[in-house]
DNA sequence: TTTATTTTGTACCGATCGGTAAAGTTGATC
DNA sequence: GATCAACTTTACCGATCGGTACAAAATAAA
């Protein structure tokens, strides 16, 4: 008994969401979400409920459509424990390099406007609840695979894991100031050999 | 003949740098950088012409008086080179999670300003000039050190310092979302183990 | 068609942004 | 001590910031 939305608002959170991952959270101006996203502020604000929410909303779904399309490649079946972390490697690197988007990681942005106060809590949390993920992911597969366990990497999980982290944080900060892909790909051997995980 | 100047300009210029280093060129707000410099906007605007020039010189003055200080470990004579690649890379980690400054690495945080044109064009290649000088000291390093050219490291020396200054990237990102400084230093073994370069 | 309800576009709010004009203050020279 | 140049302070500029009040437009129920 009312007035049709006339946007969809899975598009309009993707719009806000690569906002987000070029500019920053405070970087991110208003004016250049409504604008990317195709609608007014008024709608905005009645949608998502003001920035911070609608940076929380966009960070889950990042979360979901981009870095939860990384980590499954962690677990398939048929491939040795570093086929599949290769595979991981340049999956996230090829994202982090990809032109249709912006360059970089979005997490790893955003989580740098968290020294300096320019993070709201709910935001700063939500940002940390979605670097947990890929966190969880890999210390899940050192501790639990059982190549990994064969080989003794589960010994080491919490230092390889942070390890991996450190390095695609490296990358996308790489990435984002011009880095090539290919580059940046030829690096994924090195970080695995300095883990000591054979093939 | 005329009234001197109130406030040392070398101390203003490492407030500003930190300022930029906490917050990046655009989060940097002029209130904000005044404050910390302990001057008006006028006195700033007469001594340094402008948030731009401002942020060239603040810089400038990061090359010298910071990262110069740990490349020099590169060059140290009477160890050998892993034992200096190690130094140097523990040195930028200590400096990265110096609770007396900003955590990170100014020219990584700010440089993630590119995309997304929040930077001015001298500001942009300010940064592009100090990020060189890392990735120069490097290079000769490897491609001329007496014992990195017999252990044939300088076969790849691109490669090795392309992963170097992505491996100290990713620390200084994982440093400014509050890594712990020892977490940080366990990676270096890790990192050099990678690039095959032994004791 | 009327009416009730929701979305839409416009126009605005106070606060802050980078930057500056102008007046007041200081100190060396004459 | 008067003068002049440079520095400091205060106050302000237009533009943009995040956020909102309000009225026009559109839809469903009556």
């Amino acid at each position: 008994m009312s007035r049709k939305i006339e946007f969809d608002k899975t598009e309009a959170l993707d719009a806000a969401m690569q906002v987000f991952w070029k500019k920053g959270f405070s970087g991110a101006s208003l004016s250049e979400l409504t604008q990317s996203m195709g609608i007014n502020k008024p709608s905005l604000y009645s949608a998502f409920g003001n920035k911070e929410a609608l940076f929380v909303q966009a960070t889950q779904y990042y979360l979901e459509s981009v870095a939860k399309r990384h980590t499954k490649l962690l677990v398939q079946d048929g491939s040795n424990l570093r086929t599949r972390l290769g595979a991981y490697l340049r999956s996230v690197i090829a994202g982090q390099c990809n032109d249709d988007g912006p360059r970089g990681c979005y997490i790893s942005l955003c989580l740098s406007e968290t020294e300096g106060d320019a993070l709201p809590e709910a935001a700063q949390s939500s940002l940390n609840e979605a670097g947990r993920h890929s966190h969880t992911a890999l210390m899940a597969l050192f501790q639990r695979d059982t190549e990994s366990k064969a080989k003794g990497y589960d010994q080491r999980a919490a230092l390889n894991t942070r390890f991996i982290m450190t390095f695609l944080s490296g990358t996308a900060a790489m990435a984002r100031s011009g880095q090539t892909e290919s580059d940046l790909l030829s690096l994924t051997d090195i970080a695995l050999d300095g883990l000591g995980i054979t093939a």
